[in-house]
DNA sequence: TGACAATATGTCGGATATGACATATATTAT
DNA sequence: ATAATATATGTCATATCCGACATATTGTCA
C-alpha cells in the first residue's frame, strides 16, 4: 500500500496492518470463541449431570434461566466470565477446571 | 431468625440464607479472584519475557498502556475475558493456558 | 393427545468494563 | 544526577454485559 494512502485511511480511523496481522487476529478471536464454546458445552454437561434446570443453576449463581440458557447457547453476549464463576458455582475445582478449557 | 424478621430484610432487598450459603459464595468468589490474579501474574511474567513494554502489549491487543496496568495489578475492573485474550495475544497455547490456571 | 415443565429467543434499562487521557511515580541508561 | 523510558493511578464517556421479563418452542409423561 501506498504511504499517502495508507495516511489517509488512518486519519479516517482505520487500523493498517499487513495480511499477516489480520489473520493472526482471526486466530486469536477464534481461540477464543473456541474457548468459550468449549466452557459452554461443559458446563450444559455438568449441570445435567447434576439434573438441575436452567432455572435451578439461575437461582446458584443469582442470574435468570434466559442468561444460562444463552450461556449453554455460546452466545456472544455471554462472558468468561460469566462462564466461569458458573462452573465454579457447580463446585468446579480448578484443575478440572483447567482440563475442561482443552477438552 | 425470625420468619416476620427475615421477610422484613428481604423486602429490603437483602437475600437471606444460612452460613454455609455464605461460606460458599465466598468461597466461589475468592476461587474467581485467585483465578484472576493468577493470570495476571503469568500474564506479566509472559509479556516480560518477551521484552515488551505495557504500551507494545496495549498496541497488540488495541487497548491502552493504563489498562495493561491494571490487569498486572490485578485491578477488579479488569475482566477474565481481557486477561486471557491478552495470553492469547501473546500466542499462548490452550494446553499452556490452562496449565496458567493451577500454577 | 393435551397439559405442564424445560429450554430458547428477543428485547430492554441499568450495571460494569472498556479505552483513552492526564499525570504521578519508578526504572533505566548515559 | 538527569534525561528518557516504563509503569502506576485516577477519572470519564461510551460500549458491552447483565438480570429480568415476555413469549415462543421443545421436550415429557399421563
Amino acid at each position: 500500500m501506498e504511504k499517502s494512502k495508507q495516511k489517509k485511511l488512518e486519519a479516517a480511523g482505520w487500523k493498517v496492518g499487513n495480511a499477516a496481522e489480520f489473520l493472526e487476529l482471526n486466530e486469536q478471536e477464534s481461540a477464543y470463541i473456541e474457548l468459550k464454546l468449549t466452557l459452554s458445552r461443559n458446563l450444559q454437561k455438568k449441570r445435567r449431570s447434576l439434573k438441575l434446570t436452567q432455572h435451578g443453576l439461575a437461582r446458584l449463581i443469582k442470574s435468570s434461566q434466559s442468561r444460562v440458557a444463552k450461556m449453554e447457547a455460546g452466545d456472544p453476549t455471554v462472558s468468561l466470565d460469566l462462564l466461569v464463576k458458573s462452573l465454579l458455582a457447580l463446585k468446579t475445582p480448578a484443575h478440572q477446571l483447567a482440563r475442561l478449557l482443552i477438552r
